[in-house]
DNA sequence: TGCAATT
């Protein structure tokens, strides 16, 4: 007997001919699938993959089978798309869960059906858990619970594949965990029961539990995480509005220190050669806050203006933006003590300004969204983007205090960058409120650097505050000895 | 105002 094509919907027929009765209907073609008199799957159903099925059996002669388990929601061999030949397998959705999970253990690799020489294989859709549709992201867990704490809070949502508490490389936990779930069904089922649930003792907010990213958003956060640090890429021009003048004043103060900041220690050429990139990604960043400033300098009359970039911010423009500094550390003293913006430059070195708008183009050219225009003819720098490092050696990190509340990283990066090689820049932000909370670190490659960072920056008068910059404290845990 | 990081 010829099923109707689609064989599920016959509506309003006389008796519910989709029903899995025993009577052979002889719908076979396109699988079974519930009439409306079917009550739906549970939202927790598991869809399972049926592997190693004869030939010779269709959907009527596999579902007693499947019964005994559990009341079917949906049964499909596998057909050929083209040939419509019997594919040898097939996909089984139980209107609960349980009998699938029920039909896994009885079933998966336990028996071989007749005229097979391998056993059946009954277990959960690749589609169930492809990717990480199981795998969860748990955060905001104490730092004391191990993997052992995390699978007994998550185990009663089903079977746990997976577990990794994550660790620094010193061993202490990050407070965040992952849990991979046997089924999409279980990962959903924990998430339901356990997100948002409780607090941890030591965590700072209640429980989070998702679905971990996927590999396209985690490369999405990597590519955000390295703009961020280069800076580059502001979408839109900074929703900062006193934030722009800080920065502003900041950078001014900073195009002058960039000098003195190469003094000792870094030989004059790698101090050029190590600065001009960051010169170049703070200026990326700066010239467009800065319409002001750079219509001060008429095109092409800063030293090094190139055409096709906007003008960088210089070290004139100090009217109305100049902070008040009187007494502070580090930035009067170097204005007053005859330290030229533009200091004299040993014989055959240039113009660190000059390099830096070098180094600009480089930038550009890596990044031509950034800025169309300039020809893409330099070659990439790959080994100069950042890396994912998050800290320097000891004595390289710094702790910044009284930071404006808009600050964020890449203004806290453009601060800082004037004074080496920054390896990474965090305002640290309340997870609640997604709020600065205000403070921030900065690490830099060298000592040298940070020193001199803290010479120059610490005490820094922004508004009404003035910049804590002072060495991170080291956490003494795990010391070796 | 007070010392971090979500693969």
């Amino acid at each position: 007997m010829a099923a109707a094509p689609g064989g599920s919907a016959q509506p309003a027929g006389p008796g519910p001919r989709l029903g899995f009765s025993t009577a052979d209907s002889g719908v076979g073609m396109s699988g079974l699938n519930p009439g409306p008199a079917v009550p739906m799957k549970d939202h927790d159903a598991i869809k399972l993959f049926v592997g190693q099925i004869p030939r010779g059996l269709d959907e009527q002669d596999l579902k007693p089978l499947f019964e005994e388990f559990g009341r079917i929601y949906e049964l499909t061999v596998l057909k050929d798309r083209l040939t419509g030949l019997h594919k040898g397998c097939a996909f089984l959705t139980y209107c609960a869960r349980d009998s699938a999970l029920k039909a896994q253990s009885a079933l998966h690799e336990q028996k071989t059906l007749p005229g097979m020489n391998r056993p059946i294989q009954v277990k959960p859709a690749a589609s169930e858990g492809r990717g990480e549709d199981r795998k969860l992201f748990v955060g905001m867990l104490g730092k004391q619970q191990d993997e052992e704490d995390v699978r007994r809070l998550f185990q009663p949502f089903g079977h746990i594949e997976e577990c990794t508490v994550l660790r620094s490389p010193d061993g202490t936990s990050k407070g965040c965990a992952f849990v991979k779930f046997g089924s999409q069904g279980e990962a959903q089922a924990a998430i339901q029961g356990l997100h948002g649930s409780r607090t941890m003792a030591g965590a700072s907010s209640s429980l989070v539990v998702k679905l971990a990213d996927t590999d396209r958003e985690r490369a999405l956060r990597r590519m955000q995480q390295m703009a961020g640090q280069l800076g580059a890429f502001h979408p839109a021009p900074l929703p900062l509005g006193a934030c722009s003048a800080y920065t502003t004043a900041i950078l001014q103060h900073q195009a002058a220190l960039l000098a003195a900041a190469q003094g000792p220690g870094l030989g004059p050429v790698a101090a050029v050669a190590a600065q001009m990139q960051h010169v170049a990604a703070f200026s990326l960043v700066a010239a467009p806050l800065l319409p002001a400033a750079a219509a001060n300098s008429p095109p092409g009359s800063g030293p090094g203006t190139l055409p096709g970039l906007p003008a960088p911010i210089g070290i004139n423009g100090f009217g109305p933006l100049t902070p008040q500094t009187n007494g502070q550390p580090g930035s009067d003293t170097l204005y007053n003590n005859g330290l030229s913006p533009y200091p004299a430059q040993s014989p055959g070195v240039a113009d660190p300004l000059q390099q830096a708008y070098a180094g600009m183009h480089h930038y550009a050219a890596a990044y031509p969204s950034a800025y169309a225009p300039v020809s893409t003819a330099f070659p990439q720098q790959p080994s100069a983007l950042p890396q994912q490092q998050r800290e320097g050696p000891e004595g390289c990190n710094l702790f910044i205090y009284h930071l404006p509340q808009e600050f964020g990283d890449a203004e806290l990066i453009q601060t800082f960058l004037p004074f080496g090689a920054v390896v990474s820049a965090k305002v640290f932000v309340d997870r609640a409120t997604n709020q600065s909370k205000c403070f921030g670190f900065v690490s830099f490659d060298n000592p040298t650097s940070a020193q001199t960072a803290i010479q120059a920056m610490n005490g820094f008068q922004i508004g009404m505050k003035r910049l804590k910059v002072q060495l991170k404290r080291p956490k003494d845990a795990n010391r070796p000895y």
